[in-house]
DNA sequence: CCAGACGTTGTT
DNA sequence: GTCTGG
DNA sequence: CCAGACGTTGTT
DNA sequence: GTCTGG
């Protein structure tokens, strides 16, 4: 699954890569977790739109706000059958966007985090997005709440060892398609919802600091040898 | 008809 | 154990 | 995802 | 909102 990722790329960066129409505003994140804000893109009339909505997709319908806390993420092999989000799934889909995801493994010493990301040719993070999907909801007081959830998939084998579930990582090259406001038939674009490869991939291990989601600075991002 | 659910994960 | 908050 | 709370009363 | 269960 994706319960806690990074963007730490720069705005210009960002701008650049997802073809935004402006520069937003955007500081380094490197723990981020549910119900905290993060940067979408969605393609509007006027262009490609970096967002902050509330990590946890609220349904239009839900009475409570507090639902989207357990709709971090949906499953791509479902989310276009799925009350909660196949509106969402055929009308406003997004790129989330990252640098970089926390998987937690399970032994029986515990929890141990890993954090994977996408290598340039220098080694360094590139930037990615992920296939998410966005909704707006209303209170009766009037009180709007913009939200989104990311995709998930079969693991690969870079982080099968860790977790059976990844994030959808959406290749530059699909991004248009996965946004086109105009294809609202999911099925259209169900084939982009791979798990991405393998070989385009690195993880380490990282320190347990990351499970305190009040931790938030580089260090978080120091590989640690295990014993 | 109305009431109640609507989700993912992991663990057992 | 289970829910809420980050 | 993990961390942290989980309750009522009365008083300040 | 929309579907399922009673």
């Amino acid at each position: 699954m994706c319960g806690r990722y990074t963007q730490t790329q720069s705005p210009e960066r960002v701008a650049t890569q997802f073809d935004l129409s402006a520069v937003p505003e955007l500081s380094p994140r490197y723990n981020i977790a549910p119900t905290q804000g993060i940067p979408i893109v969605r393609e509007t009339d006027a262009g490609r739109d970096l967002q902050m909505v509330h990590w946890g997709l609220i349904p239009s319908w839900a009475k409570d706000p507090k639902m989207g806390a357990r709709m971090i993420n949906a499953r791509a092999e479902t989310a276009a059958e799925k009350p909660s989000f196949r509106t969402a799934m055929r009308r406003r889909r997004c790129l989330v966007v990252a640098d970089g995801f926390y998987e937690w493994q399970r032994t029986a010493k515990g929890k141990q985090p890993f954090f994977f990301y996408v290598p340039d040719t220098e080694g360094r993070r590139s930037p990615i997005a992920f296939a998410g999907l966005w909704e707006t909801w209303e209170s009766a007081k009037g009180e709007v709440i913009p939200s989104a959830t990311i995709l998930t998939t079969a693991a690969n084998n870079r982080v099968q060892p860790v977790h059976d579930r990844m994030p959808v990582i959406l290749p530059a090259e699909h991004y248009a398609r996965w946004l086109d406001p105009d294809c609202q038939q999911s099925a259209k674009v169900t084939d982009l919802l791979q798990p991405f490869p393998t070989d385009q991939m690195a993880t380490f291990a990282v320190s347990t600091a990351v499970n305190n989601p009040r931790q938030d600075q580089p260090e978080l991002l120091e590989a640690i040898a295990l014993n």
